[in-house]
DNA sequence: CGTGCCGAGTTTTTT
DNA sequence: ACTCGGCACG
């Protein structure tokens, strides 16, 4: 791949390590206007952005010392767009790529600028994060508030506001006023009670992501020079999964950069609309045209899913959207016989019995990997583990809940942990043959934790050095896993320490705070010691650690942005769905991104122990009319 | 200490 | 639709 550090002509510029981009993508790569591109699964929106990085970077139309910002929700999407930047641009180019979570973004304001906020919205300096699950705004709100003054209402008004929707609604449903507010509402007075506790109530103040979102957002639009700041560094902002944008970060986007020279790209899927529950807007894409004089852009190619799998998907795209554009099929089908299927079950047991054997003989006969298939849920993926777990372990395939709760920290998120990722790598390193790709992983992160720079040859030969030791030592005290819970522990401990508890927090903001370092540190070691039980090798450890050899199962929200060759369904049924009546096209998105996750097969099933199918007839009726077929199977 | 009633949660990310 | 926890009773 061409990784070039010299300026590249815009009219000579091509896309990099892909074939070709359609007209439209190609289009918005070049493009110098805001624009909104709607593009359905499998579209290749990430790779657009990584390609119009790249084509701003090498072309100088993001001329140097100017930068981009790309803002997405989660950090793994965030990592995800650097990397691909990464592998595609020279160091010096991609260095100006600024790939953040929006919560990362806000956050670094408010610890830049927070300070300069008028006093009555200034926090703390060493100000706390505070989790959803950590705070009780029915307590607040039924036991911590007196009485309001008598000119904004009565003690029974406070007591009308509904505790569920105070947090959307008062504390952070619109833009904060400088001054407080003028003759506030019983809901706006309760809300600055809360602010003013959460800043100023103790020695340091409390706040949630949500209110530094909103912090920000007044920060910028009452300080003029660190607004300019952001429209001169930024020439170019991206905003990913633009459908799930919240009024608040729409807020801080429109403060910051409306009228700008900025150029803005928001890309998204209206059809994969899935957290309108949590604050989601209702129209983002519209407002963004409307304020920013966006022009909308659609993509049109599928490169996930095979021919017959995307015409399915355009029955079920349809039902969200009746002007949805017919995809373009791009990727070659390789099933034969039925790509998609329900099948009923009489009874819980035989579903699991099932589709563990199915899915053994299908990894035998077509040379599948437990991580070609996902077993997605609707919820309670817990539930449904308690009985797969037992028939796919009969077949020998693991089972992954995704969900799964080691300690006090989900599995899904102790994997993607940075020092879990590091005890991994480094143990690698140690004990595997061919461990090159460990190498380059811990000497890289080492690297950054120790603060040597990539091109200080002396230091980073010093570094390599002291890990070859280190693992030497480690594989010589462990020729396999230790066993016992104290023993693994104390092994993990003697890692931790040897690269540095200090250097981890001071690399990392996210474990300055709460003790989240100590609870993955003890979820790794409690997940390392159940992965080595039975005595087994090292590698299989960990193997098991990391789940390689295990066939994931989700919820359908956990799921979105994956892909895998055979998707399974469990439960299409009213159990399940049995919110479908309060949102149908949230619940019809919902299905619709489940059977988009798949790159050849979708298979739905049911058993009527769980449930009737009348509520999500609708659904039902969508498979039949894009001819897909019920069989009962056992 | 069993029983039954009421109410809340179920789908989630983020340093 | 279902389950779970908390609480008031007997």
């Amino acid at each position: 791949m061409a990784v070039l550090s010299r300026r590249v002509r815009p009219d000579q510029w091509q896309p990099i390590g892909v074939a070709a981009l359609e007209a439209n993508a190609l289009n918005v790569v070049r493009s110098s206007e805001n624009r909104s591109v709607i593009a359905g699964p499998g579209a290749g929106k990430t790779e657009l952005l990584a390609q119009r990085a790249a084509y701003l970077l090498q072309t100088g139309t993001a001329p140097r010392p100017r930068r981009i910002l790309a803002i997405s929700f989660k950090r793994d999407a965030a990592v995800n767009l650097t990397a691909r930047v990464a592998q595609r641009c020279h160091r010096d180019h991609a260095g100006r790529l600024d790939s953040m979570t929006f919560d990362a973004f806000a956050k670094g304001l408010i610890d830049r600028f927070g300070q300069a906020l008028p006093t009555h919205w200034r926090p703390t300096p060493d100000y706390e994060i505070v989790f959803p699950g950590e705070r009780d705004f029915r307590d607040f709100l039924q036991n911590q508030l007196g009485s309001p003054p008598a000119s904004i209402g009565t003690y029974a008004d406070l007591q009308a506001i509904a505790v569920k929707s105070f947090e959307r609604r008062h504390l952070v449903g619109s833009r904060l006023p400088v001054a407080g507010w003028r003759n506030p509402t019983p809901g706006q007075w309760a809300a600055d009670q809360y602010w003013q506790s959460s800043l100023h109530g103790s020695a340091t103040s409390h706040l949630s992501f949500p209110m530094i979102g909103r912090l920000a957002e007044l920060l910028l639009r009452v300080n003029p020079m660190a607004r300019d700041a952001l429209r001169l560094t930024y020439s170019h902002l991206f905003m990913d999964e633009f459908q799930d944008t919240t009024q608040i970060q729409y807020d801080l986007v429109q403060t910051i950069f409306m009228g700008t020279a900025t150029v803005i790209t928001a890309v998204g899927d209206n059809k994969q609309q899935i957290m309108r529950w949590a604050m989601a807007m209702d129209a983002p894409f519209a407002a963004f045209e409307a304020d920013f004089g966006a022009t909308r852009t659609p993509l049109y190619n599928n490169y996930r899913s095979s021919p017959d799998l995307v015409r399915i998907q355009h029955v079920l795209a349809q039902a969200l959207d009746t002007k949805s554009a017919k995809p373009v099929a791009m990727a070659a089908g390789s099933i034969t016989g039925e790509s998609c299927a329900i099948w009923d079950f009489s009874s819980v047991q035989a579903e699991a019995t099932h589709l563990a054997a199915f899915v053994a003989a299908e990894m035998k006969s077509h040379d599948l990997s437990p991580r070609d298939f996902v077993l997605l849920v609707r919820q309670k993926a817990g539930d449904y583990a308690a009985v797969l777990e037992p028939a796919f372990a009969a077949r020998g395939i693991p089972l992954r809940n995704e969900a799964r709760m080691v300690g006090h920290v989900m599995l899904q998120e102790l994997l993607a942990e940075e020092v879990s990722e590091l005890l991994v790598a480094i143990l690698r390193l140690a004990v595997c043959q061919a461990s090159g790709r460990y190498w380059t992983l811990c000497q890289g992160r080492l690297g950054i934790l120790r603060g040597i720079a990539p091109d200080d040859e002396a230091a980073q030969a010093r570094l390599a050095s002291d890990l070859d030791r280190f693992a030497l030592d480690l594989l010589a005290a462990h020729t396999s896993p230790p066993v016992g819970k104290p023993n693994v522990r104390s092994t993990i401990d003697g890692i931790i320490n040897w690269i540095g508890r200090d250097r981890i927090v001071a690399a990392y903001p996210a474990y300055r705070q709460g003790g989240w370092l100590d609870k993955v540190i003890d979820a790794a070691a409690e997940h390392l010691h159940i992965s080595a039980g039975n005595g087994v090798d090292w590698e299989t450890a960990l193997d098991a650690y990391e789940g390689l050899h295990a066939i994931p199962l989700m919820t359908i929200h956990k799921s979105k942005g994956l892909e895998y060759h055979s998707v399974i369904f469990v439960g299409l049924d009213d159990g399940a769905w049995w919110s479908f009546d309060k949102d149908q096209i949230e619940a019809t998105a919902g299905f619709f991104v489940a059977f988009t996750r798949a790159k050849q097969r979708v298979l739905f099933t049911y058993t009527a122990h769980r449930g009737n199918r009348s509520k999500i007839a609708t659904l039902y009726n969508l498979l039949r009319s894009a001819g897909i077929q019920t069989h009962q199977i056992a």
